[in-house]
DNA sequence: TAGCTATATAGCAATTTAGCTATATGACTA
DNA sequence: TAGTCATATAGCTAAATTGCTATATAGCTA
C-alpha cells in the first residue's frame, strides 16, 4: 500500500481488452491505418475516430478509454486542425514496464 | 483481443492494493513473518490466516485475493495439517512480466 | 461571425468487483 | 469417532466499471 499506488493505476489502466486494443493499434500506425492528411501518422499519432471504429464501441465510450490510458500517462493526444492524434508514449510505457519488473 | 485474453487475466488480477500487498508480503515471508511451526516459510509459504491478518480483511475477503490470484497462477497454495501455505511462483510471474514487456 | 464537425462530458442502466456475515467443508487431534 | 479449528463457499449490499444516448464544447472553415 505504497508504492502501490502508481502500480496500481497503470495496472487497472491496462487491464482491459479495448485498452490492450488500442495500445496495439498505436503500436504499428503506418500498418495498422491509412495515410493521413491533416496529422502525421508517426509523429502525431492517429486519429481519434479511426480508433473508435476500431475498438467497435460507441464514441463517447471510446473516449474513455482514450482518457483513462490518457491519464495512466500511456498515451500523448495532439490536438491539430479540430482532430485529436493519440500516440504511444514509449517512455512512459518503459518505465512502467520496468516498475512492473522490480517491484512485483 | 488475441493475445490480449491471457494478459487481461493476470492485468485484473494484479490490478488491486490488497493483491500487490499480497505480493510483496510474499516477496520475503522470513522477514515479514514470524517462524512457522507447521510449515516452512520459504518452502511451502505463509499461512493463509497470517496474511489474512496483513490485509486488513474479513478472512472470507482474503481467501478470495488468494483465490484470484492461485487462479491466475502467480501464487501457489500447500496444504498441510490443516493450514494452507502460500508463496509466490516465480517462474509464473517472471513468464508474466515477459509478456508485459514484449506485448504491451 | 456562423455554421459545422470532432471530441468531450453528463447522466443513466447493466455488469463486475469487493466487502461483509453466516455457514459449509475438510482435515487434524484427542 | 467427535470435536475443533482453518479455510472455502453462499449469498447479500455497496461501490466501481463499462456501455449507451443525449448534449455540450471547442476549434476549423467559409
Amino acid at each position: 500500500m505504497t508504492i502501490h499506488i502508481d502500480i496500481e493505476i497503470g495496472l487497472k489502466a491496462l487491464a482491459s481488452d479495448k485498452r490492450l486494443l488500442l495500445l496495439e493499434l498505436l503500436k504499428d500506425p503506418v500498418g495498422n491505418f491509412p495515410p493521413q492528411v491533416d496529422g502525421d501518422l508517426l509523429e502525431d499519432g492517429v486519429c481519434a475516430n479511426w480508433l473508435t471504429e476500431r475498438l467497435d464501441v460507441s464514441q463517447p465510450t471510446a473516449a474513455r478509454h482514450l482518457k483513462v490510458l490518457s491519464d495512466a500517462g500511456f498515451i500523448i493526444p495532439t490536438r491539430k486542425k479540430g482532430w485529436v492524434f493519440y500516440r504511444r508514449d514509449e517512455a512512459a510505457i518503459n518505465r512502467f514496464k520496468t516498475v512492473i519488473r522490480e517491484e512485483i
